[in-house]
DNA sequence: CCATTAATTCTACGACGTAGATTTTCGAAC
DNA sequence: GTTCGAAAATCTACGTCGTAGAATTAATGG
C-alpha cells in the first residue's frame, strides 16, 4: 500500500484558453508572500513553483532567472510607495516622505537588505521613489548642490536606519545587552564604559524621528 | 595517456607535527582574499580548499560552517578599525570616527552588505567600533538621551552612505544618468524633474563629508 | 604500549539554478 | 478547414553547492 501522495501529474503542454495560466505578476505576488512569511533563503525555484502548483521550469517563461525574482519584488514594494506627499511646510513633507520609506522597508523586513540595496544602487524605480524628496527639499530654497547633499544625506540615514530597524536583536535590546555586561564577566566590563553609562542614563524611544530632526535642523542656517 | 594533471592526491590523517597545518586565521586570511579579489558569491568551501591545497572537509574542523566564515570575515575587518582616535574637538573626533569606519567598508567593498548589516544588529564586535563614537559625543556635553540619538543617526548615515558607495553605478553616475533621460525617450522626462534639474545645476564632489557636516550642525543648540 | 583524541581525506546525499528536449495548445495565414 | 510557427507548459539532466558520516593517520596522555 503505497499511499501515493504526489500530485496527479499535468501533463505538459501549453495550457487551454479558459484555463487559469502563470503570470509574472502571480509569481512575484507568490514570491513576495513567501519572502514575506519565511524568508528569503527559504525562496527557491522549486519551492515557489510548488506554492504556485506548477513545474519549476514554467516560472523560466514569465521571468529570465531566480535574480530577476528578487528585484521584481523590489520594484513590486517600490511600486507601493506613494509618489505624492500632502502639503505642507517643507520640512513637514520631508518628515512625510521619510515616514512613508520607512513604512516601506518594515513592511516586508525579510527584503530589507535587497531595498536598500536596490535604492542605493540608484536603479530606475528608486529614482522615481526619489522624486518627492527632491522636490521638498527644493521647496526649501537650497541651493542646487545643497539639495543634493541634502538629499544623499537623508537617504542613507533613512536606508541605514531601516537596516537597523530589521535586524533581529538590533538596536532594541542593545541597552538590555549593555546593562548584562558587567554581571555576565567582569573583564569585558571596560569595553565599552560610555556606551554602557550613556545606555543606563538615558533611554530613547524614538530613533528614527529624532535623527531626521537632526538632520532637518543641520540643513538650516 | 590521459595526461592526469589531478593533484598528488594527499593521503588522510593528522598532519605530523613539522608540517604547516590549517588554521582559523589562514582560512580567514585566504577566504578574504578570494572574496575581495572575486567577489562573495564566488566563495565556496571547495574554492576556498582549492585555494588552501586542502580537502573542503578540512575547513570544518575549524570553523563550524560557511557562515561562521562570513561573520569571521566581518570580525576580521572589523578588527582593523583603530579603537583610539586623535584628539581634538568633539566634532573633530566625530570625523575622524566616520572616515574610519567609512575605510574600512572601502577597503572591501564585496562585504559592505556584511559589514553594515553585521554593524545594524549591533554585534559584540560592532558594540566596540562605536564606542569612541560614543565617547566622543559625551565628550560634546550632550545628555545622555541626545548621545544615544546621535550616535544612533551618525551609525546609520555612515552605514547607508557605505551602502551606497560600494554599489555598482551608485550615486556616482547619477548625474549622467539624468541628463540622460530626455534625449533617450521623451515619455520619462518628466518622472523625475527635480532630480533633472537639480542635479544639472549643482554638482556634489564629496558626499560624505556634507552628511557628516550636516548631522554635526543639527547637533548643535 | 595503549587508548583517546585531533586533524585530515573520502564518499555520498539532497537541494539548488537552469539548459535543452518534448509535448500540447493557441492563433494567424492560406 | 488545414497547416504551421510560436507560446506555454512539463520532463530530464547536469554541474555546483553545503555538509553529514565513515575511514585514515598522527599526536598525546596515562
Amino acid at each position: 500500500m503505497p499511499t501515493d501522495v504526489t500530485k496527479p501529474a499535468k501533463r505538459p503542454g501549453r495550457p487551454r484558453r479558459d484555463q487559469p495560466g502563470l503570470t509574472r505578476q502571480a509569481i512575484l505576488t507568490a514570491a513576495l508572500a513567501l519572502v514575506d512569511e519565511h524568508g528569503l533563503d527559504t525562496l527557491s525555484m522549486r519551492r515557489l513553483a510548488s506554492e504556485l502548483g506548477v513545474d519549476p521550469m514554467s516560472i523560466y517563461h514569465h521571468l529570465p532567472n531566480k535574480a530577476a525574482i528578487v528585484s521584481g519584488l523590489v520594484g513590486e514594494v517600490f511600486s507601493r510607495m506613494p509618489l505624492e506627499l500632502p502639503a505642507g511646510t517643507w520640512q513637514e513633507r520631508v518628515r512625510a516622505w521619510a515616514e512613508a520609506y520607512r513604512g516601506l522597508a518594515r513592511a516586508h523586513p525579510n527584503l530589507v537588505l535587497q531595498i536598500v540595496t536596490d535604492s542605493a544602487a540608484v536603479s530606475e524605480a528608486a529614482i522615481a521613489i526619489s522624486e518627492p524628496l527632491y522636490a521638498a527639499l527644493d521647496a526649501a530654497g537650497l541651493a542646487a548642490a545643497e539639495v543634493i547633499a541634502a538629499a544623499d544625506t537623508i537617504v542613507d540615514f533613512v536606508n541605514g536606519n531601516a537596516l537597523g530597524a530589521a535586524a533581529p536583536g538590533g538596536p532594541d535590546q542593545l541597552a538590555e545587552r549593555l546593562a548584562a555586561r558587567d554581571t555576565d564577566d567582569p573583564d569585558d566590563a571596560d569595553t565599552a564604559p560610555t556606551m554602557r553609562r550613556v545606555h543606563a542614563a538615558g533611554r530613547v524611544t524614538a530613533g528614527f524621528d529624532a535623527g531626521i530632526e537632526i538632520i532637518l535642523r543641520g540643513l538650516r542656517r
